[in-house]
DNA sequence: GTTATTTGACCGGT
DNA sequence: ACCGGTCAAATAAC
């Protein structure tokens, strides 16, 4: 009999796997784009990382409790807060603003929220931790789009030039490195080469896992007018968009 | 004491 | 005047 946590850690590895395999065929079509390919590389990321939470505790309770919780608890005080709402990031996106930040490799500080005219919900402001310390400009917004299920769109603007990634505590980002360790470079810097480039992310709590969506239609119409006027619609050399990645229907 | 978050104020664009 | 983005003082957490 397969435990729920072995069923959960397969599930979670299926969605690595086919989002690998939409990436095969991203990279097959020669539509390489660091924004085309950046969502799919960070879920593919996260779906191993969640797989291997799962492995790794066998013992405790569904990743979404106890794991991020220790997690935390390893994290050092300087910047507690921060490392564990990415740690938390990971796996529970049913939150206020303080915790619905999602594991994105990078460590945000939050500066402002402001309620949006066109949607019922609050959106979040942050910005790189390292903004002062290492100039970095990367900032993005995190807005609630839907209630049920819960679902949260990541608007990542600027780039980073800080690196974020090697600050990481060894406890929580064990599980990160052994597949940063397999791509040649920082995916962020990566993604985020191309000034004003602008990905969306939307991430579906109820999957407690990265659900990434990046549809033009979805980026543009409702709630974001003001980035609709600012970007071209797509097709765009600068902007692109994945259509539905159906893997994580 | 230090750092992060909250939230009202402020500013620029439309 | 309205709206969205950012600033910065106050507050909270550790």
């Amino acid at each position: 009999m397969v435990s729920n946590i072995d069923h959960k850690a397969m599930e979670a590895l299926l969605r690595g796997q086919g989002c690998a395999n939409n990436l095969k065929i991203l990279l097959e079509n020669g539509e390489i784009s660091s924004v085309s390919t950046e969502p799919l590389i960070h879920t593919i990321l996260d779906s191993f990382s969640l797989a291997l939470s799962f492995m790794d505790s066998p013992n405790h309770p569904p990743y979404h409790e106890s794991s991020s919780h220790n997690m935390a608890s390893h994290m050092s005080r300087r910047s507690s807060k921060q490392k564990l709402c990415v740690a938390e990031g990971l796996v529970n996106y049913n939150h206020d603003s303080r915790t619905m930040c999602p594991n994105d490799g990078f460590t945000w500080r939050k500066y402002g929220q402001k309620t949006i005219k066109a949607s019922a919900h609050k959106r979040c402001y942050y910005r790189c931790t390292y903004a002062k310390d290492q100039n970095c400009n990367a900032t993005k917004r995190v807005q609630k789009i839907k209630d049920n299920p819960p679902v949260y769109r990541t608007t990542y603007l600027g780039k980073h030039v800080c690196k974020a990634f090697a600050v990481h505590d060894d406890t929580y980002s064990s599980t990160m490195i052994r597949f940063d360790q397999v791509v040649p470079e920082p995916i962020m810097p990566q993604l985020t080469t191309i000034d004003h480039q602008v990905i969306t992310v939307e991430e579906n709590s109820a999957e407690h896992i990265m659900n990434q969506e990046c549809d033009i239609n979805d980026y543009l119409v409702d709630d974001d007018p003001f980035w609709a006027s600012q970007f071209p619609p797509f097709p765009s050399s600068d902007t692109m968009f994945l259509e539905n990645i159906s893997a994580f229907d």
